[in-house]
DNA sequence: AACGCGCCCTGTCCGC
DNA sequence: TGCGGACAGGGCGCGT
């Protein structure tokens, strides 16, 4: 499921392939991706120049020339590839295409349509920007920083950072791998976590996301990058889908319990 | 008002 | 072999 890295990797990928590429046209084959009136959608990008590709939480940017963008929130099952790219053909669930002046198409497939598109001004942006929470990956996300906002919930951790409004791009891999890494059980309460552990906490976030960046991306199941390649962090994890399966730290069989519907993974003698 | 829950959606897997 | 049902989960709308 596409979090911070991949929505990075896409960006990243993306930006040179979009910069200067005019939209000329769209054809959109599952409307209920498009947030909002389809048609408004159509024709506010319609004969516009992409800036290229940026990346803010999960969702992937695509900025126009008239300071509009395009927002990408991928879901679970989100793929953005240019038709350019090898496997582009193995999409089988395509639910918007961008036709551009240059030949190319860029392609949205989603195969559960969590996913959305969204074309916003650049104020409504702004307005949708600052209910996003802070970039895990930014100097501003200091230890401090995240211990005041953990101190305000009486959630288990997991969940806090699973939420969007707090730290922006942390999905539930990230978020237990992080805990995993910090020694923190994924069901303590985030106003018991200590200064010492923000610290730690903080420290591994930033650790996680960006090695999976490096290897572009964790694919589960179902995510691929903007060529349609899947990313290489899988083999990496140390606790996300390994129940029963032996801590890599010190033997003990990896635990899975739910938590408000979701998974979580962590090992009970490192996570204490 | 922070927080939990059910829903959206389809591929995959499990049991009978 | 085939089929029904459970499961996976990000985000959002709703209720408390």
């Amino acid at each position: 499921m596409p979090e911070l890295p991949e929505a990075e990797t896409i960006a990243r990928d993306l930006h040179p392939r979009l910069a200067g590429v005019r939209i000329t046209g769209l054809r959109v084959i599952h409307d209920d991706v498009i947030a909002g009136d389809p048609r408004t959608f159509a024709d506010g990008i319609a004969g516009l120049h992409l800036l290229g590709a940026g990346r803010r939480g999960k969702n992937v940017l695509l900025p126009l020339e008239d300071r509009s963008r395009i927002v990408v929130n991928l879901g679970m099952t989100g793929r953005l590839v240019t038709s350019d790219a090898a496997r582009a053909g193995e999409l089988r669930h395509l639910a918007v295409c961008f036709t551009l002046d240059d030949g190319r198409d860029l392609l949205y497939d989603d195969t559960r349509r969590f996913g959305r598109l969204q074309h916003l001004s650049a104020e409504a942006w702004l307005e949708r920007d600052a209910e996003l929470g802070i970039e895990p990956l930014s100097d501003r996300f200091t230890a401090d920083a995240l211990w005041r906002l953990t101190k305000r919930t009486r959630s288990p951790i997991r969940n806090f950072l699973l939420d969007q409004g707090k730290v922006a791009g942390v999905g539930n891999i990230y978020a237990l791998e992080a805990l995993f890494l910090a020694g923190i059980r994924p069901t303590r309460r985030g106003h018991r976590v200590t200064r010492r552990e923000a610290r730690r906490l903080r420290d591994a976030l930033r650790d996680i996301l960006s090695r999976a960046i490096r290897h572009r991306g964790t694919t589960f199941s179902d995510y691929r990058d903007a060529s349609g390649e899947v990313g290489g962090f899988e083999p990496l994890l140390k606790v996300y889908g390994r129940e029963g399966r032996p801590c890599t730290r010190c033997g003990t069989p990896i635990k899975r319990k739910v938590l408000t519907n979701r998974s979580a993974f962590y090992c009970p003698r490192c996570q204490a």
